[in-house]
DNA sequence: TTGTATGCGTTATCAG
DNA sequence: CTGATAACGCATACAA
């Protein structure tokens, strides 16, 4: 079973290997009657591309790489789905990566994916990125860098995000409907773009409602379980509060876990809202209120803007994808 | 910024390129004052390999290929991070791609894996994968196939997979010890290895009680939460069950759902078991009772098999990973 | 519209 | 131990 190139088909047909790869190239100036015998005889011998070899010619490829901080979460695997979908159809292929959070691997990720030559690159930032120089790297070396969710202003390239701010704006804008007075937030980083933003839409929610912003009211690096978990039993013990917003459902989750552990009522005693509509979140008792980020719809969009890069648009493109808040148990003291 | 090639580094060192090219590749018999300086000037240029130029002279490289059915089950994206964990470690560099079920996605992912040249291939078959007509192609190229979870005896090669039937015995067993007599099983395909070992489990656990195995009380393609629906209903309307064993956390899912719809009580009249272990199983109410199937532990084994193909050795390992019933109140009638 | 020649960066073979 | 040379398969600048 050897492999065969464009020179056996171009041997068969008593004709060079360029007018052969031309032809199989399509868009060159060639006879439609070569191209199309050559098209036959390619297929009857089933030709299959080196896609290796062309890269190393053209020092870039029809891969694109994706690195996401990791693909065990809803979120980043229904982004990826969307990509996926839309970039097959176009005739490119997807190699992803995880960064787990941690800036070696990512820097790792970003080093593999260059020496793949891959034609574009899809990230999203990890917790610890910093500086960006790896990533600065690439836009340097010319590949297309199209950034999504979490994105850094100082590197160049489309950027398409959530509606962050709308997202916590409404969900906390709902709890005050709601006959909650003292809200807490559950931040992530302040220094990531995506939580910035949530926490501004909770100050906005409460400036609006007339009421204080209390910085002591923010736990910042709060959003994973166990951080739930124990700042939920500070918030209320030590700062009365009677609801929190959180900016992701794991440390919503750990809230709700620690309450019931404490024989607080949700959402009678306590009103509880998270962020990114993880499938257990309407799972739970009580089911948990959350911001749905469509993140397929934001996959597909993250597709056409790579597509974009790799047909040579200079334009760089910035998409808002809309979000909807879920309003369920943990939140709903008033029935509609 | 220019990429410079060992090209580059052979002529400041006044050496030749293969000489450069031996040093790096650390191997051949080179004097070690000279690799050593080599080393050191191709730190200090800053020097990348190009894996690309590699792959197209070796014809194979160190790029291992994933092919799962979906990236969002918790159990694929834990099998990947502990592939991942261990090839990194090993030099190894890891590409994802989904089936999403379907023959020919899985075949398109074949087919790109193969035409960007990686050294090995590891992968689940999806629900529609038959013939395998693709997957031997790859075996014919000499390309080491690693199978795992669901894997065809046809194709050769090394096989890890979990130890389904004693996952599923262990569970019915269970169920009858807490008193349920009347246990039907949800299943997903029986032309599939893991569903028709579980199937095996579940009858072996019915036998030694002494009670006979009904085919009416197997519900085959009922994996999904709707079926688990569906199913759930049937059984306890039409068949007079009073438990449930599925192959699948979803499906447990969907059959709680109805149940608590229905007004039936869980576990008191009827006891819900899952497979899977999914996030949510801890988090649901009642907690559904389900099988660990320790998938890091098994992308660990999948790393070092393909590693092992990977240097040349020929022996096909098959590898059992064990698992563990997690008991929670689903099933649980009788508290210990 | 087609052919000719060259090179992408690396490694393997053969000599020395 | 090191050097020279060729080849992996394809795409393109240039010539015809």
């Amino acid at each position: 079973m050897k492999k065969i190139t464009i020179k056996d088909i171009a041997r068969k047909l008593d004709i060079t290997p360029s007018t052969v790869s031309r032809a199989l190239a399509d868009n060159s100036r060639i006879s439609p009657k070569t191209r199309a015998k050559v098209m036959e005889t390619a297929k009857k011998m089933g030709y299959e591309p080196n896609v290796i070899a062309a890269s190393l010619r053209k020092g870039t490829s029809d891969t694109v790489g994706m690195i996401v901080p990791g693909i065990n979460r809803s979120f980043f695997s229904n982004v990826i789905s969307g990509v996926e979908e839309m970039l097959n159809n176009a005739g490119f292929n997807l190699i992803i990566s995880q960064s787990n959070e941690n800036l070696k691997k990512e820097k790792l990720a970003v080093q593999t994916l260059m020496q793949n030559r891959v034609g574009a690159v899809i990230m999203s930032l990890s917790v610890q990125s910093s500086g960006h120089s790896h990533i600065k790297k690439m836009v340097k070396r010319g590949i297309p860098v199209v950034q999504f969710d979490r994105v850094a202003s100082d590197i160049p390239g489309p950027k398409i995000v959530n509606d962050n701010f709308t997202g916590a704006y409404v969900s906390v804008k709902h709890l005050l409907e709601n006959g909650f007075k003292r809200i807490v937030h559950f931040s992530g980083s302040l220094g990531i773009n995506v939580y910035k933003e949530r926490m501004e839409g909770y100050k906005a929610a409460l400036e609006e409602a007339g009421m204080e912003f209390n910085e002591r009211f923010v736990f910042e690096n709060s959003i994973i379980r166990e951080t739930g978990k124990r700042n939920v039993e500070i918030a209320l013990n030590k700062l009365g509060a009677d609801a929190v917003f959180s900016s992701g459902d794991f440390s919503a989750l750990g809230a709700l876990e620690k309450l019931k552990e404490m024989g607080v009522s949700v959402p009678e005693e306590f009103g509880v809202s998270g962020f990114a509509n993880e499938p257990f979140a309407e799972l739970m008792h009580p089911t948990l209120t959350s911001v749905e980020q469509n993140p397929r719809e934001m996959g597909n969009r993250i597709a056409l803007a790579i597509i974009k890069k790799l047909k040579g648009d200079e334009e760089d493109e910035n998409i808002v994808i809309p979000v909807d808040l879920i309003i369920r148990e943990s939140s709903m003291r008033i029935k509609s």
